[in-house]
DNA sequence: AATTGGTATTCTGTATACCAAATACCGGGA
DNA sequence: TCCCGGTATTTGGTATACAGAATACCAATT
């Protein structure tokens, strides 16, 4: 008799509880307005165990990774505490970015098809100036879509890991920086002139203006938040 | 009664056993020629822990992390493995490190001091071309000592901090390449175009001469390199 | 001889137990 | 009232125990 092939492929879906743990507790992680207020956000192990029904093993696990990933910081002997950035850390955190990304830009010009950057596009054609002024925060989304979208067309995976937990926690930034921030003109304009750059295939020029954009955000920071440490 | 401030630090030292596991298993791990045979090398836990004489979870807590720093890959339910980095991933990393370091070239060339500067062409001092050739490996590692002393001039933690990880990697790599690279002399002129341009406080040349000298690498690696996967 | 089914063993994943350090609380003394 | 010291409690760090999954081994049947 012979042996069909099915084609089936694995079903282990390789999530283990630990992984779980650590995408749940980075969820609410993120969700918390840390630079809200002063009060530091304790993780306490036991009640962590409780809330999710397992025990502290898988926690701890999770907490160390996230430690790892800046999200968490333990302290020995004292406990696990939602990081909270500090201004210098945050300034870096932007230009660990700005090399990524430039280098992303680059790699795009040299390897992405041109169907893939045409989908850059598509992602500002619902946007005019005045839309943007109007609901900042759903352009905000977008503007974060963008520079993801960027990291994902580079094919490289490694720049785009790296980059996904620097999103993150520019994220929780943002949420303060939002309001104070109407550079958003200024930014759709920037991000198109990215996209003409990637579409001539000047990995020189495109390299430049993803790095300034990103700098530029540095900048701002430096000047105008004031709001850490 | 005055309270004398003795400006004493901390005795602890802040290395949990977790820590100190860590450390001490990424050692074991580097030290290991994962690239030598196509066995894979498994990481007992219990071996481990009986080894040094600790339990078992102080071991995964380091294991996780070296997971996370890509030394180690864990398959659910199977075990730990030293990883063996695939062509891609190598190219990649390479990829990540010219992004990083061409940064840090330019963040030096803005906020090094000139003395700073100085000491990379002290690095190199010892160094002629007949010497290079001579001792190709002891050039080896003094050619890795600069790449780590622009990332250390930066003074931009995080980006050191994200490259201290593909050093190590890159590390276990040359120990493969070294006998069939014999490019050392070509390397030894691009770092003193790259010391000129840092003291010539060239940002865009700097940053362009480190970030092409590396992607040489890459290039050389992806042409030459055959003895993976 | 080869393959399949079943069993035993090994080892990871998870839970629990124990210990030591750190903090909080409390009482006594200045 | 304030400060100091000691005790109790909390809590993180480590070790151990248990359960389920994966592999290895063996025997039986074709």
């Amino acid at each position: 008799m012979a042996t069909v092939s099915l084609s089936l492929s694995p079903v282990d879906g390789g999530l283990v509880l630990k992984d779980r743990i650590y995408q749940e507790l980075k969820r609410a992680i993120i969700a918390v307005d840390v630079y809200a207020d002063d009060k530091e956000h304790r993780l306490d192990e036991r009640q962590l165990s409780e809330d999710l029904g397992v025990s502290r093993t898988p926690i701890r696990e999770a907490l160390c990774r996230l430690e790892i990933d800046g999200f968490v910081r333990t302290i020995p002997r004292r406990g696990a505490f939602v990081a909270r950035k500090s201004k210098k850390e945050i300034l870096e955190m932007i230009t660990v970015w700005a090399a990524l990304e430039s280098m992303a830009a680059r790699l795009i010009t040299e390897h992405a098809s041109d169907e893939e950057i045409a989908t850059l596009r598509n992602m500002f054609a619902t946007f005019d100036e005045a839309k943007v002024a109007a609901n900042i925060d759903e352009y905000s989304e977008t503007n974060i879509e963008f520079h993801q979208a960027l990291l994902n067309l580079s094919h490289c995976d490694l720049l785009k890991k790296m980059t996904e937990n620097l999103f993150l926690h520019m994220r929780s930034i943002r949420r303060r920086t939002i309001s104070e921030d109407n550079r958003a003109n200024r930014s759709i304009i920037d991000h198109m002139h990215i996209i003409e750059a990637l579409e001539a295939r000047d990995a020189d020029l495109a390299e430049k203006l993803v790095r300034q954009h990103t700098l530029d955000l540095a900048a701002h920071v430096e000047k105008n938040v004031d709001w850490l440490d």
